[in-house]
DNA sequence: ATCTTTATCTTGACAGTGTCAAATTATAAG
DNA sequence: CTTATAATTTGACACTGTCAAGATAAAGAT
């Protein structure tokens, strides 16, 4: 029975092994720098080693992804689930949580959503069952807002999900590209976002 | 004096020939299709004729980009110019004709904004030149609309443009990524975009 | 224990990619 | 007509993802 990291011929958690080599080189150098054969030599272990794991290279780039939505997931039902401080200044959170978030991680977060997975229907069904839920927790988040008050009910609250969502996501785009590197202008932006979204009484 | 589209040993008009045959080809299969040899065998030149017109494969993608941009200013400053129709309806026009270009040319916006040109610094000046004037304009558009008390001024009106391009950006993705073929839905999605971005009177 | 089966990993190979150096050819300049 | 310059090609290199066939280790059966 060989544990992890032994030199065997078995390595014994190849799969696991290669998601977090894969992982930290993303993290790095991004997509664009990760190549199988780089990503074999980290892990000490042969070119085709990994197709025993992954049907190909984008399985692999799905599972990271999928990985980073459920950790996107714990990290936002955890700071969302306050239900203490009121709803304004919870969705002011959740928006400063979704950017800093993006700013944290920006290589995973161009996997998740800057690379064509989506357009070219590159997601497997390991990956879409864990970004469904995040977009559906924002919706009842979203229909939450609306129930309460924070949010007009002229129009459905899956409309104004994806409007928001669109916000976030535009914002999330703008700092991770490094344009505005500053923090200031982050939060600035923000609460810009959050002012201009909320209705005005 | 070889014209265009000759058989000669010097092509004429190589880079324009290149230029167009890149656009084709991303326009039907994306940038992810596009390889330089085939390109080559496009335009009927060898491999590495393109060399002789641009440094490399990056500045080729950015010269369709720039493309693009011009495009798309052309298309915006047209509709846009039109001080008859009263400030909100321009908006809301404005808005619906942002994201219907992104619609009828998907793998165009993709290159200039999905592709991480931005973030790995992979832009020259040329694009820039054209990609910063793009913006630019949408800011005096918006700090007019300001002016004329569509917007509130109680944020600057950078941080305005800020979130308006983001949301619109992210609609924009919403629909390339073919998850709302509908139209209709398209519609609706920029309508309530601009139902929640106008202040309520 | 030994044999068989199965999962895992390696080596060799192939087609494809972007890119460069050197050689070739056509155009322009003197 | 010669020279210089620009445009294009051929050969080559390192790199990529992926597959087929063989080698090796572990697990299961007898």
């Amino acid at each position: 029975m060989p544990s992890a990291g032994n030199q065997t011929y078995h390595h014994g958690d190849l799969r696991s092994a290669l998601l977090d080599a894969a992982s930290a080189r993303i993290e790095n150098q991004g997509i664009e720098g990760l190549s199988l054969r780089k990503l074999a030599d980290d892990v000490g272990v042969s070119r085709s080693a990994l197709y025993h794991h992954f049907r190909d290279k984008n399985a692999l780039l799905n599972a990271v992804a999928a990985n980073g939505f459920a950790n996107w997931i714990a990290m936002t039902s955890e700071s969302g689930g306050d239900e203490s401080v009121p709803a304004p200044v919870r969705m002011k959170q959740f928006v400063h949580g979704y950017v800093h978030w993006a700013v944290k991680h920006p290589q995973l977060y161009d996997l998740m959503f800057g690379r064509p997975i989506w357009k070219n229907d590159l997601a497997d069904d390991e990956l879409k069952d864990v970004a469904y839920p995040a977009f559906q927790y924002m919706l009842s988040l979203i229909t939450h807002w609306q129930q309460q008050g924070l949010l007009l009910a002229d129009k459905p609250a899956l409309r104004q999900t994806q409007v928001i969502w669109a916000t976030l996501h535009g914002l999330a785009k703008l700092v991770t590209d490094g344009v505005y590197a500053d923090s200031s202008h982050i939060d600035e932006m923000c609460d810009c976002a959050v002012n201009m979204l909320l209705p005005k009484q």
